[in-house]
DNA sequence: GCAAATTAATGATTTATTCAAG
DNA sequence: CTTGAATAAATCATTAATTTGC
């Protein structure tokens, strides 16, 4: 039975075929893919089942996380599961990560990180502007009915656009 | 001289604007927003200036982390820095991650994780499918130009589209 | 043989650590 | 030194294997 059901999105179910790819991929050295070659690999993958980038990135950092931990604690190493062996025994890696310089990402950045929660959560409002604010006051009224308590929040910037957000944000204990 | 400078994107330099209302937002009990509240406080905070969804993200979780560190580690405040002090003192948190069942997310996912990398790349092409492969057994191979060697990837799987990436990938060492 | 219970794998988050720009 | 940015480590949670009792 392949995985990938229908409506059950639980969470993501790789078929063999991507697994295959994703663990040839690592084998052949890939660690930490790019932003564009995630999408790239999703995309191509995505003709197996329903995949996601974030899917793709997570792969990677739990297969290379999971590398090492089990290099670690294998206790009597019968067979070579790696199939690989291609030294990278040491990698000290320089981690040169120089500056984007030149960003490839679209102007719509949406996350993918913390889907959703379900906790305690309240209604936090955020007023652009009183309308007793001077022009060069203008001030940001945040009311939290957090708790009960409301708060007001003022940061003193230039004008910026009428927006009437509405937030609801989980707050602790 | 306020921050954001205009064609130099170094990295996101907050307006006191934007501290102040993040920096509210936290003290007001805001720990790890999420993504929806992510866009919107970054929608309203680039009314002040320049700022991404990510720029907030980071800038709650780094808040987060080192708001616990100098409570470990303070070594003699010269002055407050945080300019609140507000209370919130320990709230350990139960941690009752719920499973998400509902994701409020788009389709359109496009990642800001490491926007680009500047090491030792190279080129890798993935072939769909070799001709002499039948119908059951679809290969994809995936020639790999890495440190010269040439490596053959392939899934057998259900048919595919005839894609022809051809993804760029660094690699260790 | 099968389904509930248990265990093992592994996808997804959170936290800690590190690097480097300013 | 401060802090934005990025990665690695640790943890949680869910799904698949598997065991077990019938």
């Amino acid at each position: 039975m392949e995985a990938r059901v229908g409506a059950k999105c639980g969470r993501w179910n790789p078929t063999v075929e991507q697994v295959k790819v994703l663990t040839d991929l690592f084998s052949s050295g890939l660690r930490t893919p790019t932003t564009d070659q995630i999408q790239m690999i999703s995309t191509h993958l995505s003709a197996f089942g329903k995949i996601e980038s974030k899917n793709v990135f997570y792969w990677f950092q739990n297969h290379k996380a999971r590398e090492r931990h089990h290099k670690k604690r294998r206790r009597g190493p019968p067979d070579d599961v790696d199939g690989d062996g291609a030294g990278d025994g040491d990698h000290h890696k320089p981690r040169t990560r120089c500056f984007p310089a030149g960003r490839a990402k679209d102007k719509q950045e949406v996350f993918w990180q913390r889907p959703e929660i379900k906790e305690t959560t309240e209604t936090l409002e955020l007023f652009p502007l009183k309308s007793s604010i001077s022009e060069e006051e203008k001030v940001i009224a945040v009311r939290g009915d957090l708790c009960g308590r409301t708060l007001y929040l003022d940061a003193t910037g230039r004008d910026h656009p009428p927006l009437d957000l509405r937030l609801s944000f989980n707050y602790v204990e």
